[in-house]
DNA sequence: TATGAATGAGTATTCATTCAT
DNA sequence: GATGAATGAATACTCATTCAT
């Protein structure tokens, strides 16, 4: 057994997600450049200490877009299964840009549409990408969404208006007047 | 009699310009963090030819997003006398949008939808809006755009799309495909 | 509990040392202009560690000064204690001048006379003017010092040798001729 | 005839006068570390102009010392004449110390007792020294000054007393009294 | 294992000096 | 002669990363 299947001891586990909540709350805060004393100062431990879970500054904005990507699968489940699909396909829409402000690295990954994805994100990735597929063909197999409409402009536009909302402080009637007219050129011509 | 008022000497004018250019191709290729050593090596000058023309790392940033603006202002006139309203709407939404890889800061201001503009950069940004107001309503009055489309809304989707479009390198493909979507929702429904 | 309450460690403390002990002689090598780079290198660290120590440049000299200071107040109480009062408040003065290369930053504040002392400084600055005030006082009671001398006109005059024998290097028999003028003004008239 | 001997056009000198001016008003201001560009815009010159009559920032803190000695010199032949040796020996000593706030060079030049004298300064420094020892042996002549007082220690003394004047904005009361001791010491005992 | 002290390359900015205009 | 634009070495300070305690 090498050392790198080892568990982890309880309190290692436990250090390793309070430098992960950290880092979340301080990028959220002071913006990709924040220092890494910064996040260890949020986390209440020590600088090696993150340096001993995430080898380099990177890996760590890593592992808290991996986080997001995992938490947000979370819920796609139940969307597919829902009855109406064209809901479904908006409400998520809706949701992912509603909550943009916690979601840019969301938005960065999506608006990726499948090229260059990271070491170690392609698996949780590639389930963001399945599920919403999954959903934007329920919608279309409803009527709900017109048929032309492929995945590639679908995670590109989701990803613009998440990356616009979160950076430019969308408030709720900015960001529903915008949806709606997204919306409806998702939707068939009648 | 100060020396604001002096118009500047050939040679530092030349140099002013080579700086601005080196500038924004430095930033588009480094991102934001780029250094002002970079750009001095990008444009063939000292360092300290930099911070004659622009005070701070901030200045510089400024005056780039400003010269962007202007480029984008003197394209305007000429589209709002045209003749096919319409056309001329969506055709000067393409334009920015195909032309955002170095339009990133206009996207910015676009977006910000006339707050917390920089000093300077009020006048040129209040331009661009209203010349875009002119072309939305003119598209709206040729039955071209739909007539509930207000300018808040526009203007996000427009920053929005310039804004992903710049970041993730869209191709002209996907830029298409993504921009006849919100196109159509900017249609009125038949 | 805070991180100013933690003992330092045996390392870092022998570091600080280090830290003050070099710039001190590089201060008085190069002047107040010295850099902090070559500070580093005269302590034999890096320049991080400097920082880590002393936030800021100012806090370093501040540090300096507040540490000659210090070192100038414990010789005082036995100074204070001494038999032959005239003794003491000469060779007091004598043996501040003597160390005046190292000692600048206290003619300084002397010369200063209380006024705009930095923070931290106060109370060591307050307690050396204590001091000299009795060995004066007691020099004076003993008939060694006239009695019309006054302690701004001394700290002037301890200021000013201090001030130029740091500055120009005074050997020691030009500064022995030149106190003993001094004393010799100080002395009551026979 | 070479280009060294030409005299100054009428302007060129009035420039070097200015500057010279500008500069002792701006190193009085802004200290030893004033910047040559500060200089310039207080002379109302351009920076080449400066460099065109002082080819090092050295040089032209050296002209300034220069200028000092030379009006310094120009009142020495008279107290040298002066009936009472011992009133124009205190007095020239008073009279420096009350400038001393326009004189910290002078002090500088007098407090290097004789070394290491600047290249274009030994003329005018000497005549200084030579004037001033005039006046001591003078005042030694007629027993207003202890005969024991040598030149090392008397400029050692002025040139003390003149940085601590200047350094701590002395008030004419403190000067005074400080004066007085000093004067004291150089008197024969009785 | 956790800590945080140490490191030093990298950053923005200033300023003496040169030289084209 | 005069100007001020250009230069780049130098400075104070930051921060990702390493490693002794």
């Amino acid at each position: 057994m090498t050392e790198q299947d080892k568990p982890l001891r309880a309190d290692a586990r436990r250090n390793k997600a309070r430098v992960l909540e950290a880092a979340e709350v301080v990028l959220a805060r002071d913006g990709v450049t924040a220092s890494m004393r910064a996040v260890a100062q949020e986390a209440g431990v020590g600088l090696g200490t993150i340096y001993r879970h995430f080898p380099t500054r990177e890996a760590l904005h890593e592992a808290i877009l991996v986080g997001r990507m995992e938490r947000l699968v979370e819920d796609l489940p139940a969307l597919i299964e829902a009855a109406d699909a064209g809901a479904a396909f908006f409400g998520f829409f809706t949701d992912i840009v509603t909550n943009a402000s916690r979601m840019k690295a969301v938005a960065d990954a999506l608006a990726d549409a499948g090229v260059d994805v990271k070491a170690g994100m392609s698996e949780v990735g590639a389930a963001v990408r399945n599920a919403v597929e999954t959903l934007l063909v329920r919608a279309q197999w409803a009527g709900a969404v017109r048929a032309d409409l492929g995945m590639p402009e679908l995670l590109a536009l989701l990803g613009a208006v998440c990356l616009a909302a979160e950076r430019n402080q969308w408030g709720a009637e900015l960001r529903d007047r915008t949806l709606e007219v997204v919306f409806d050129g998702c939707r068939p011509r009648p």
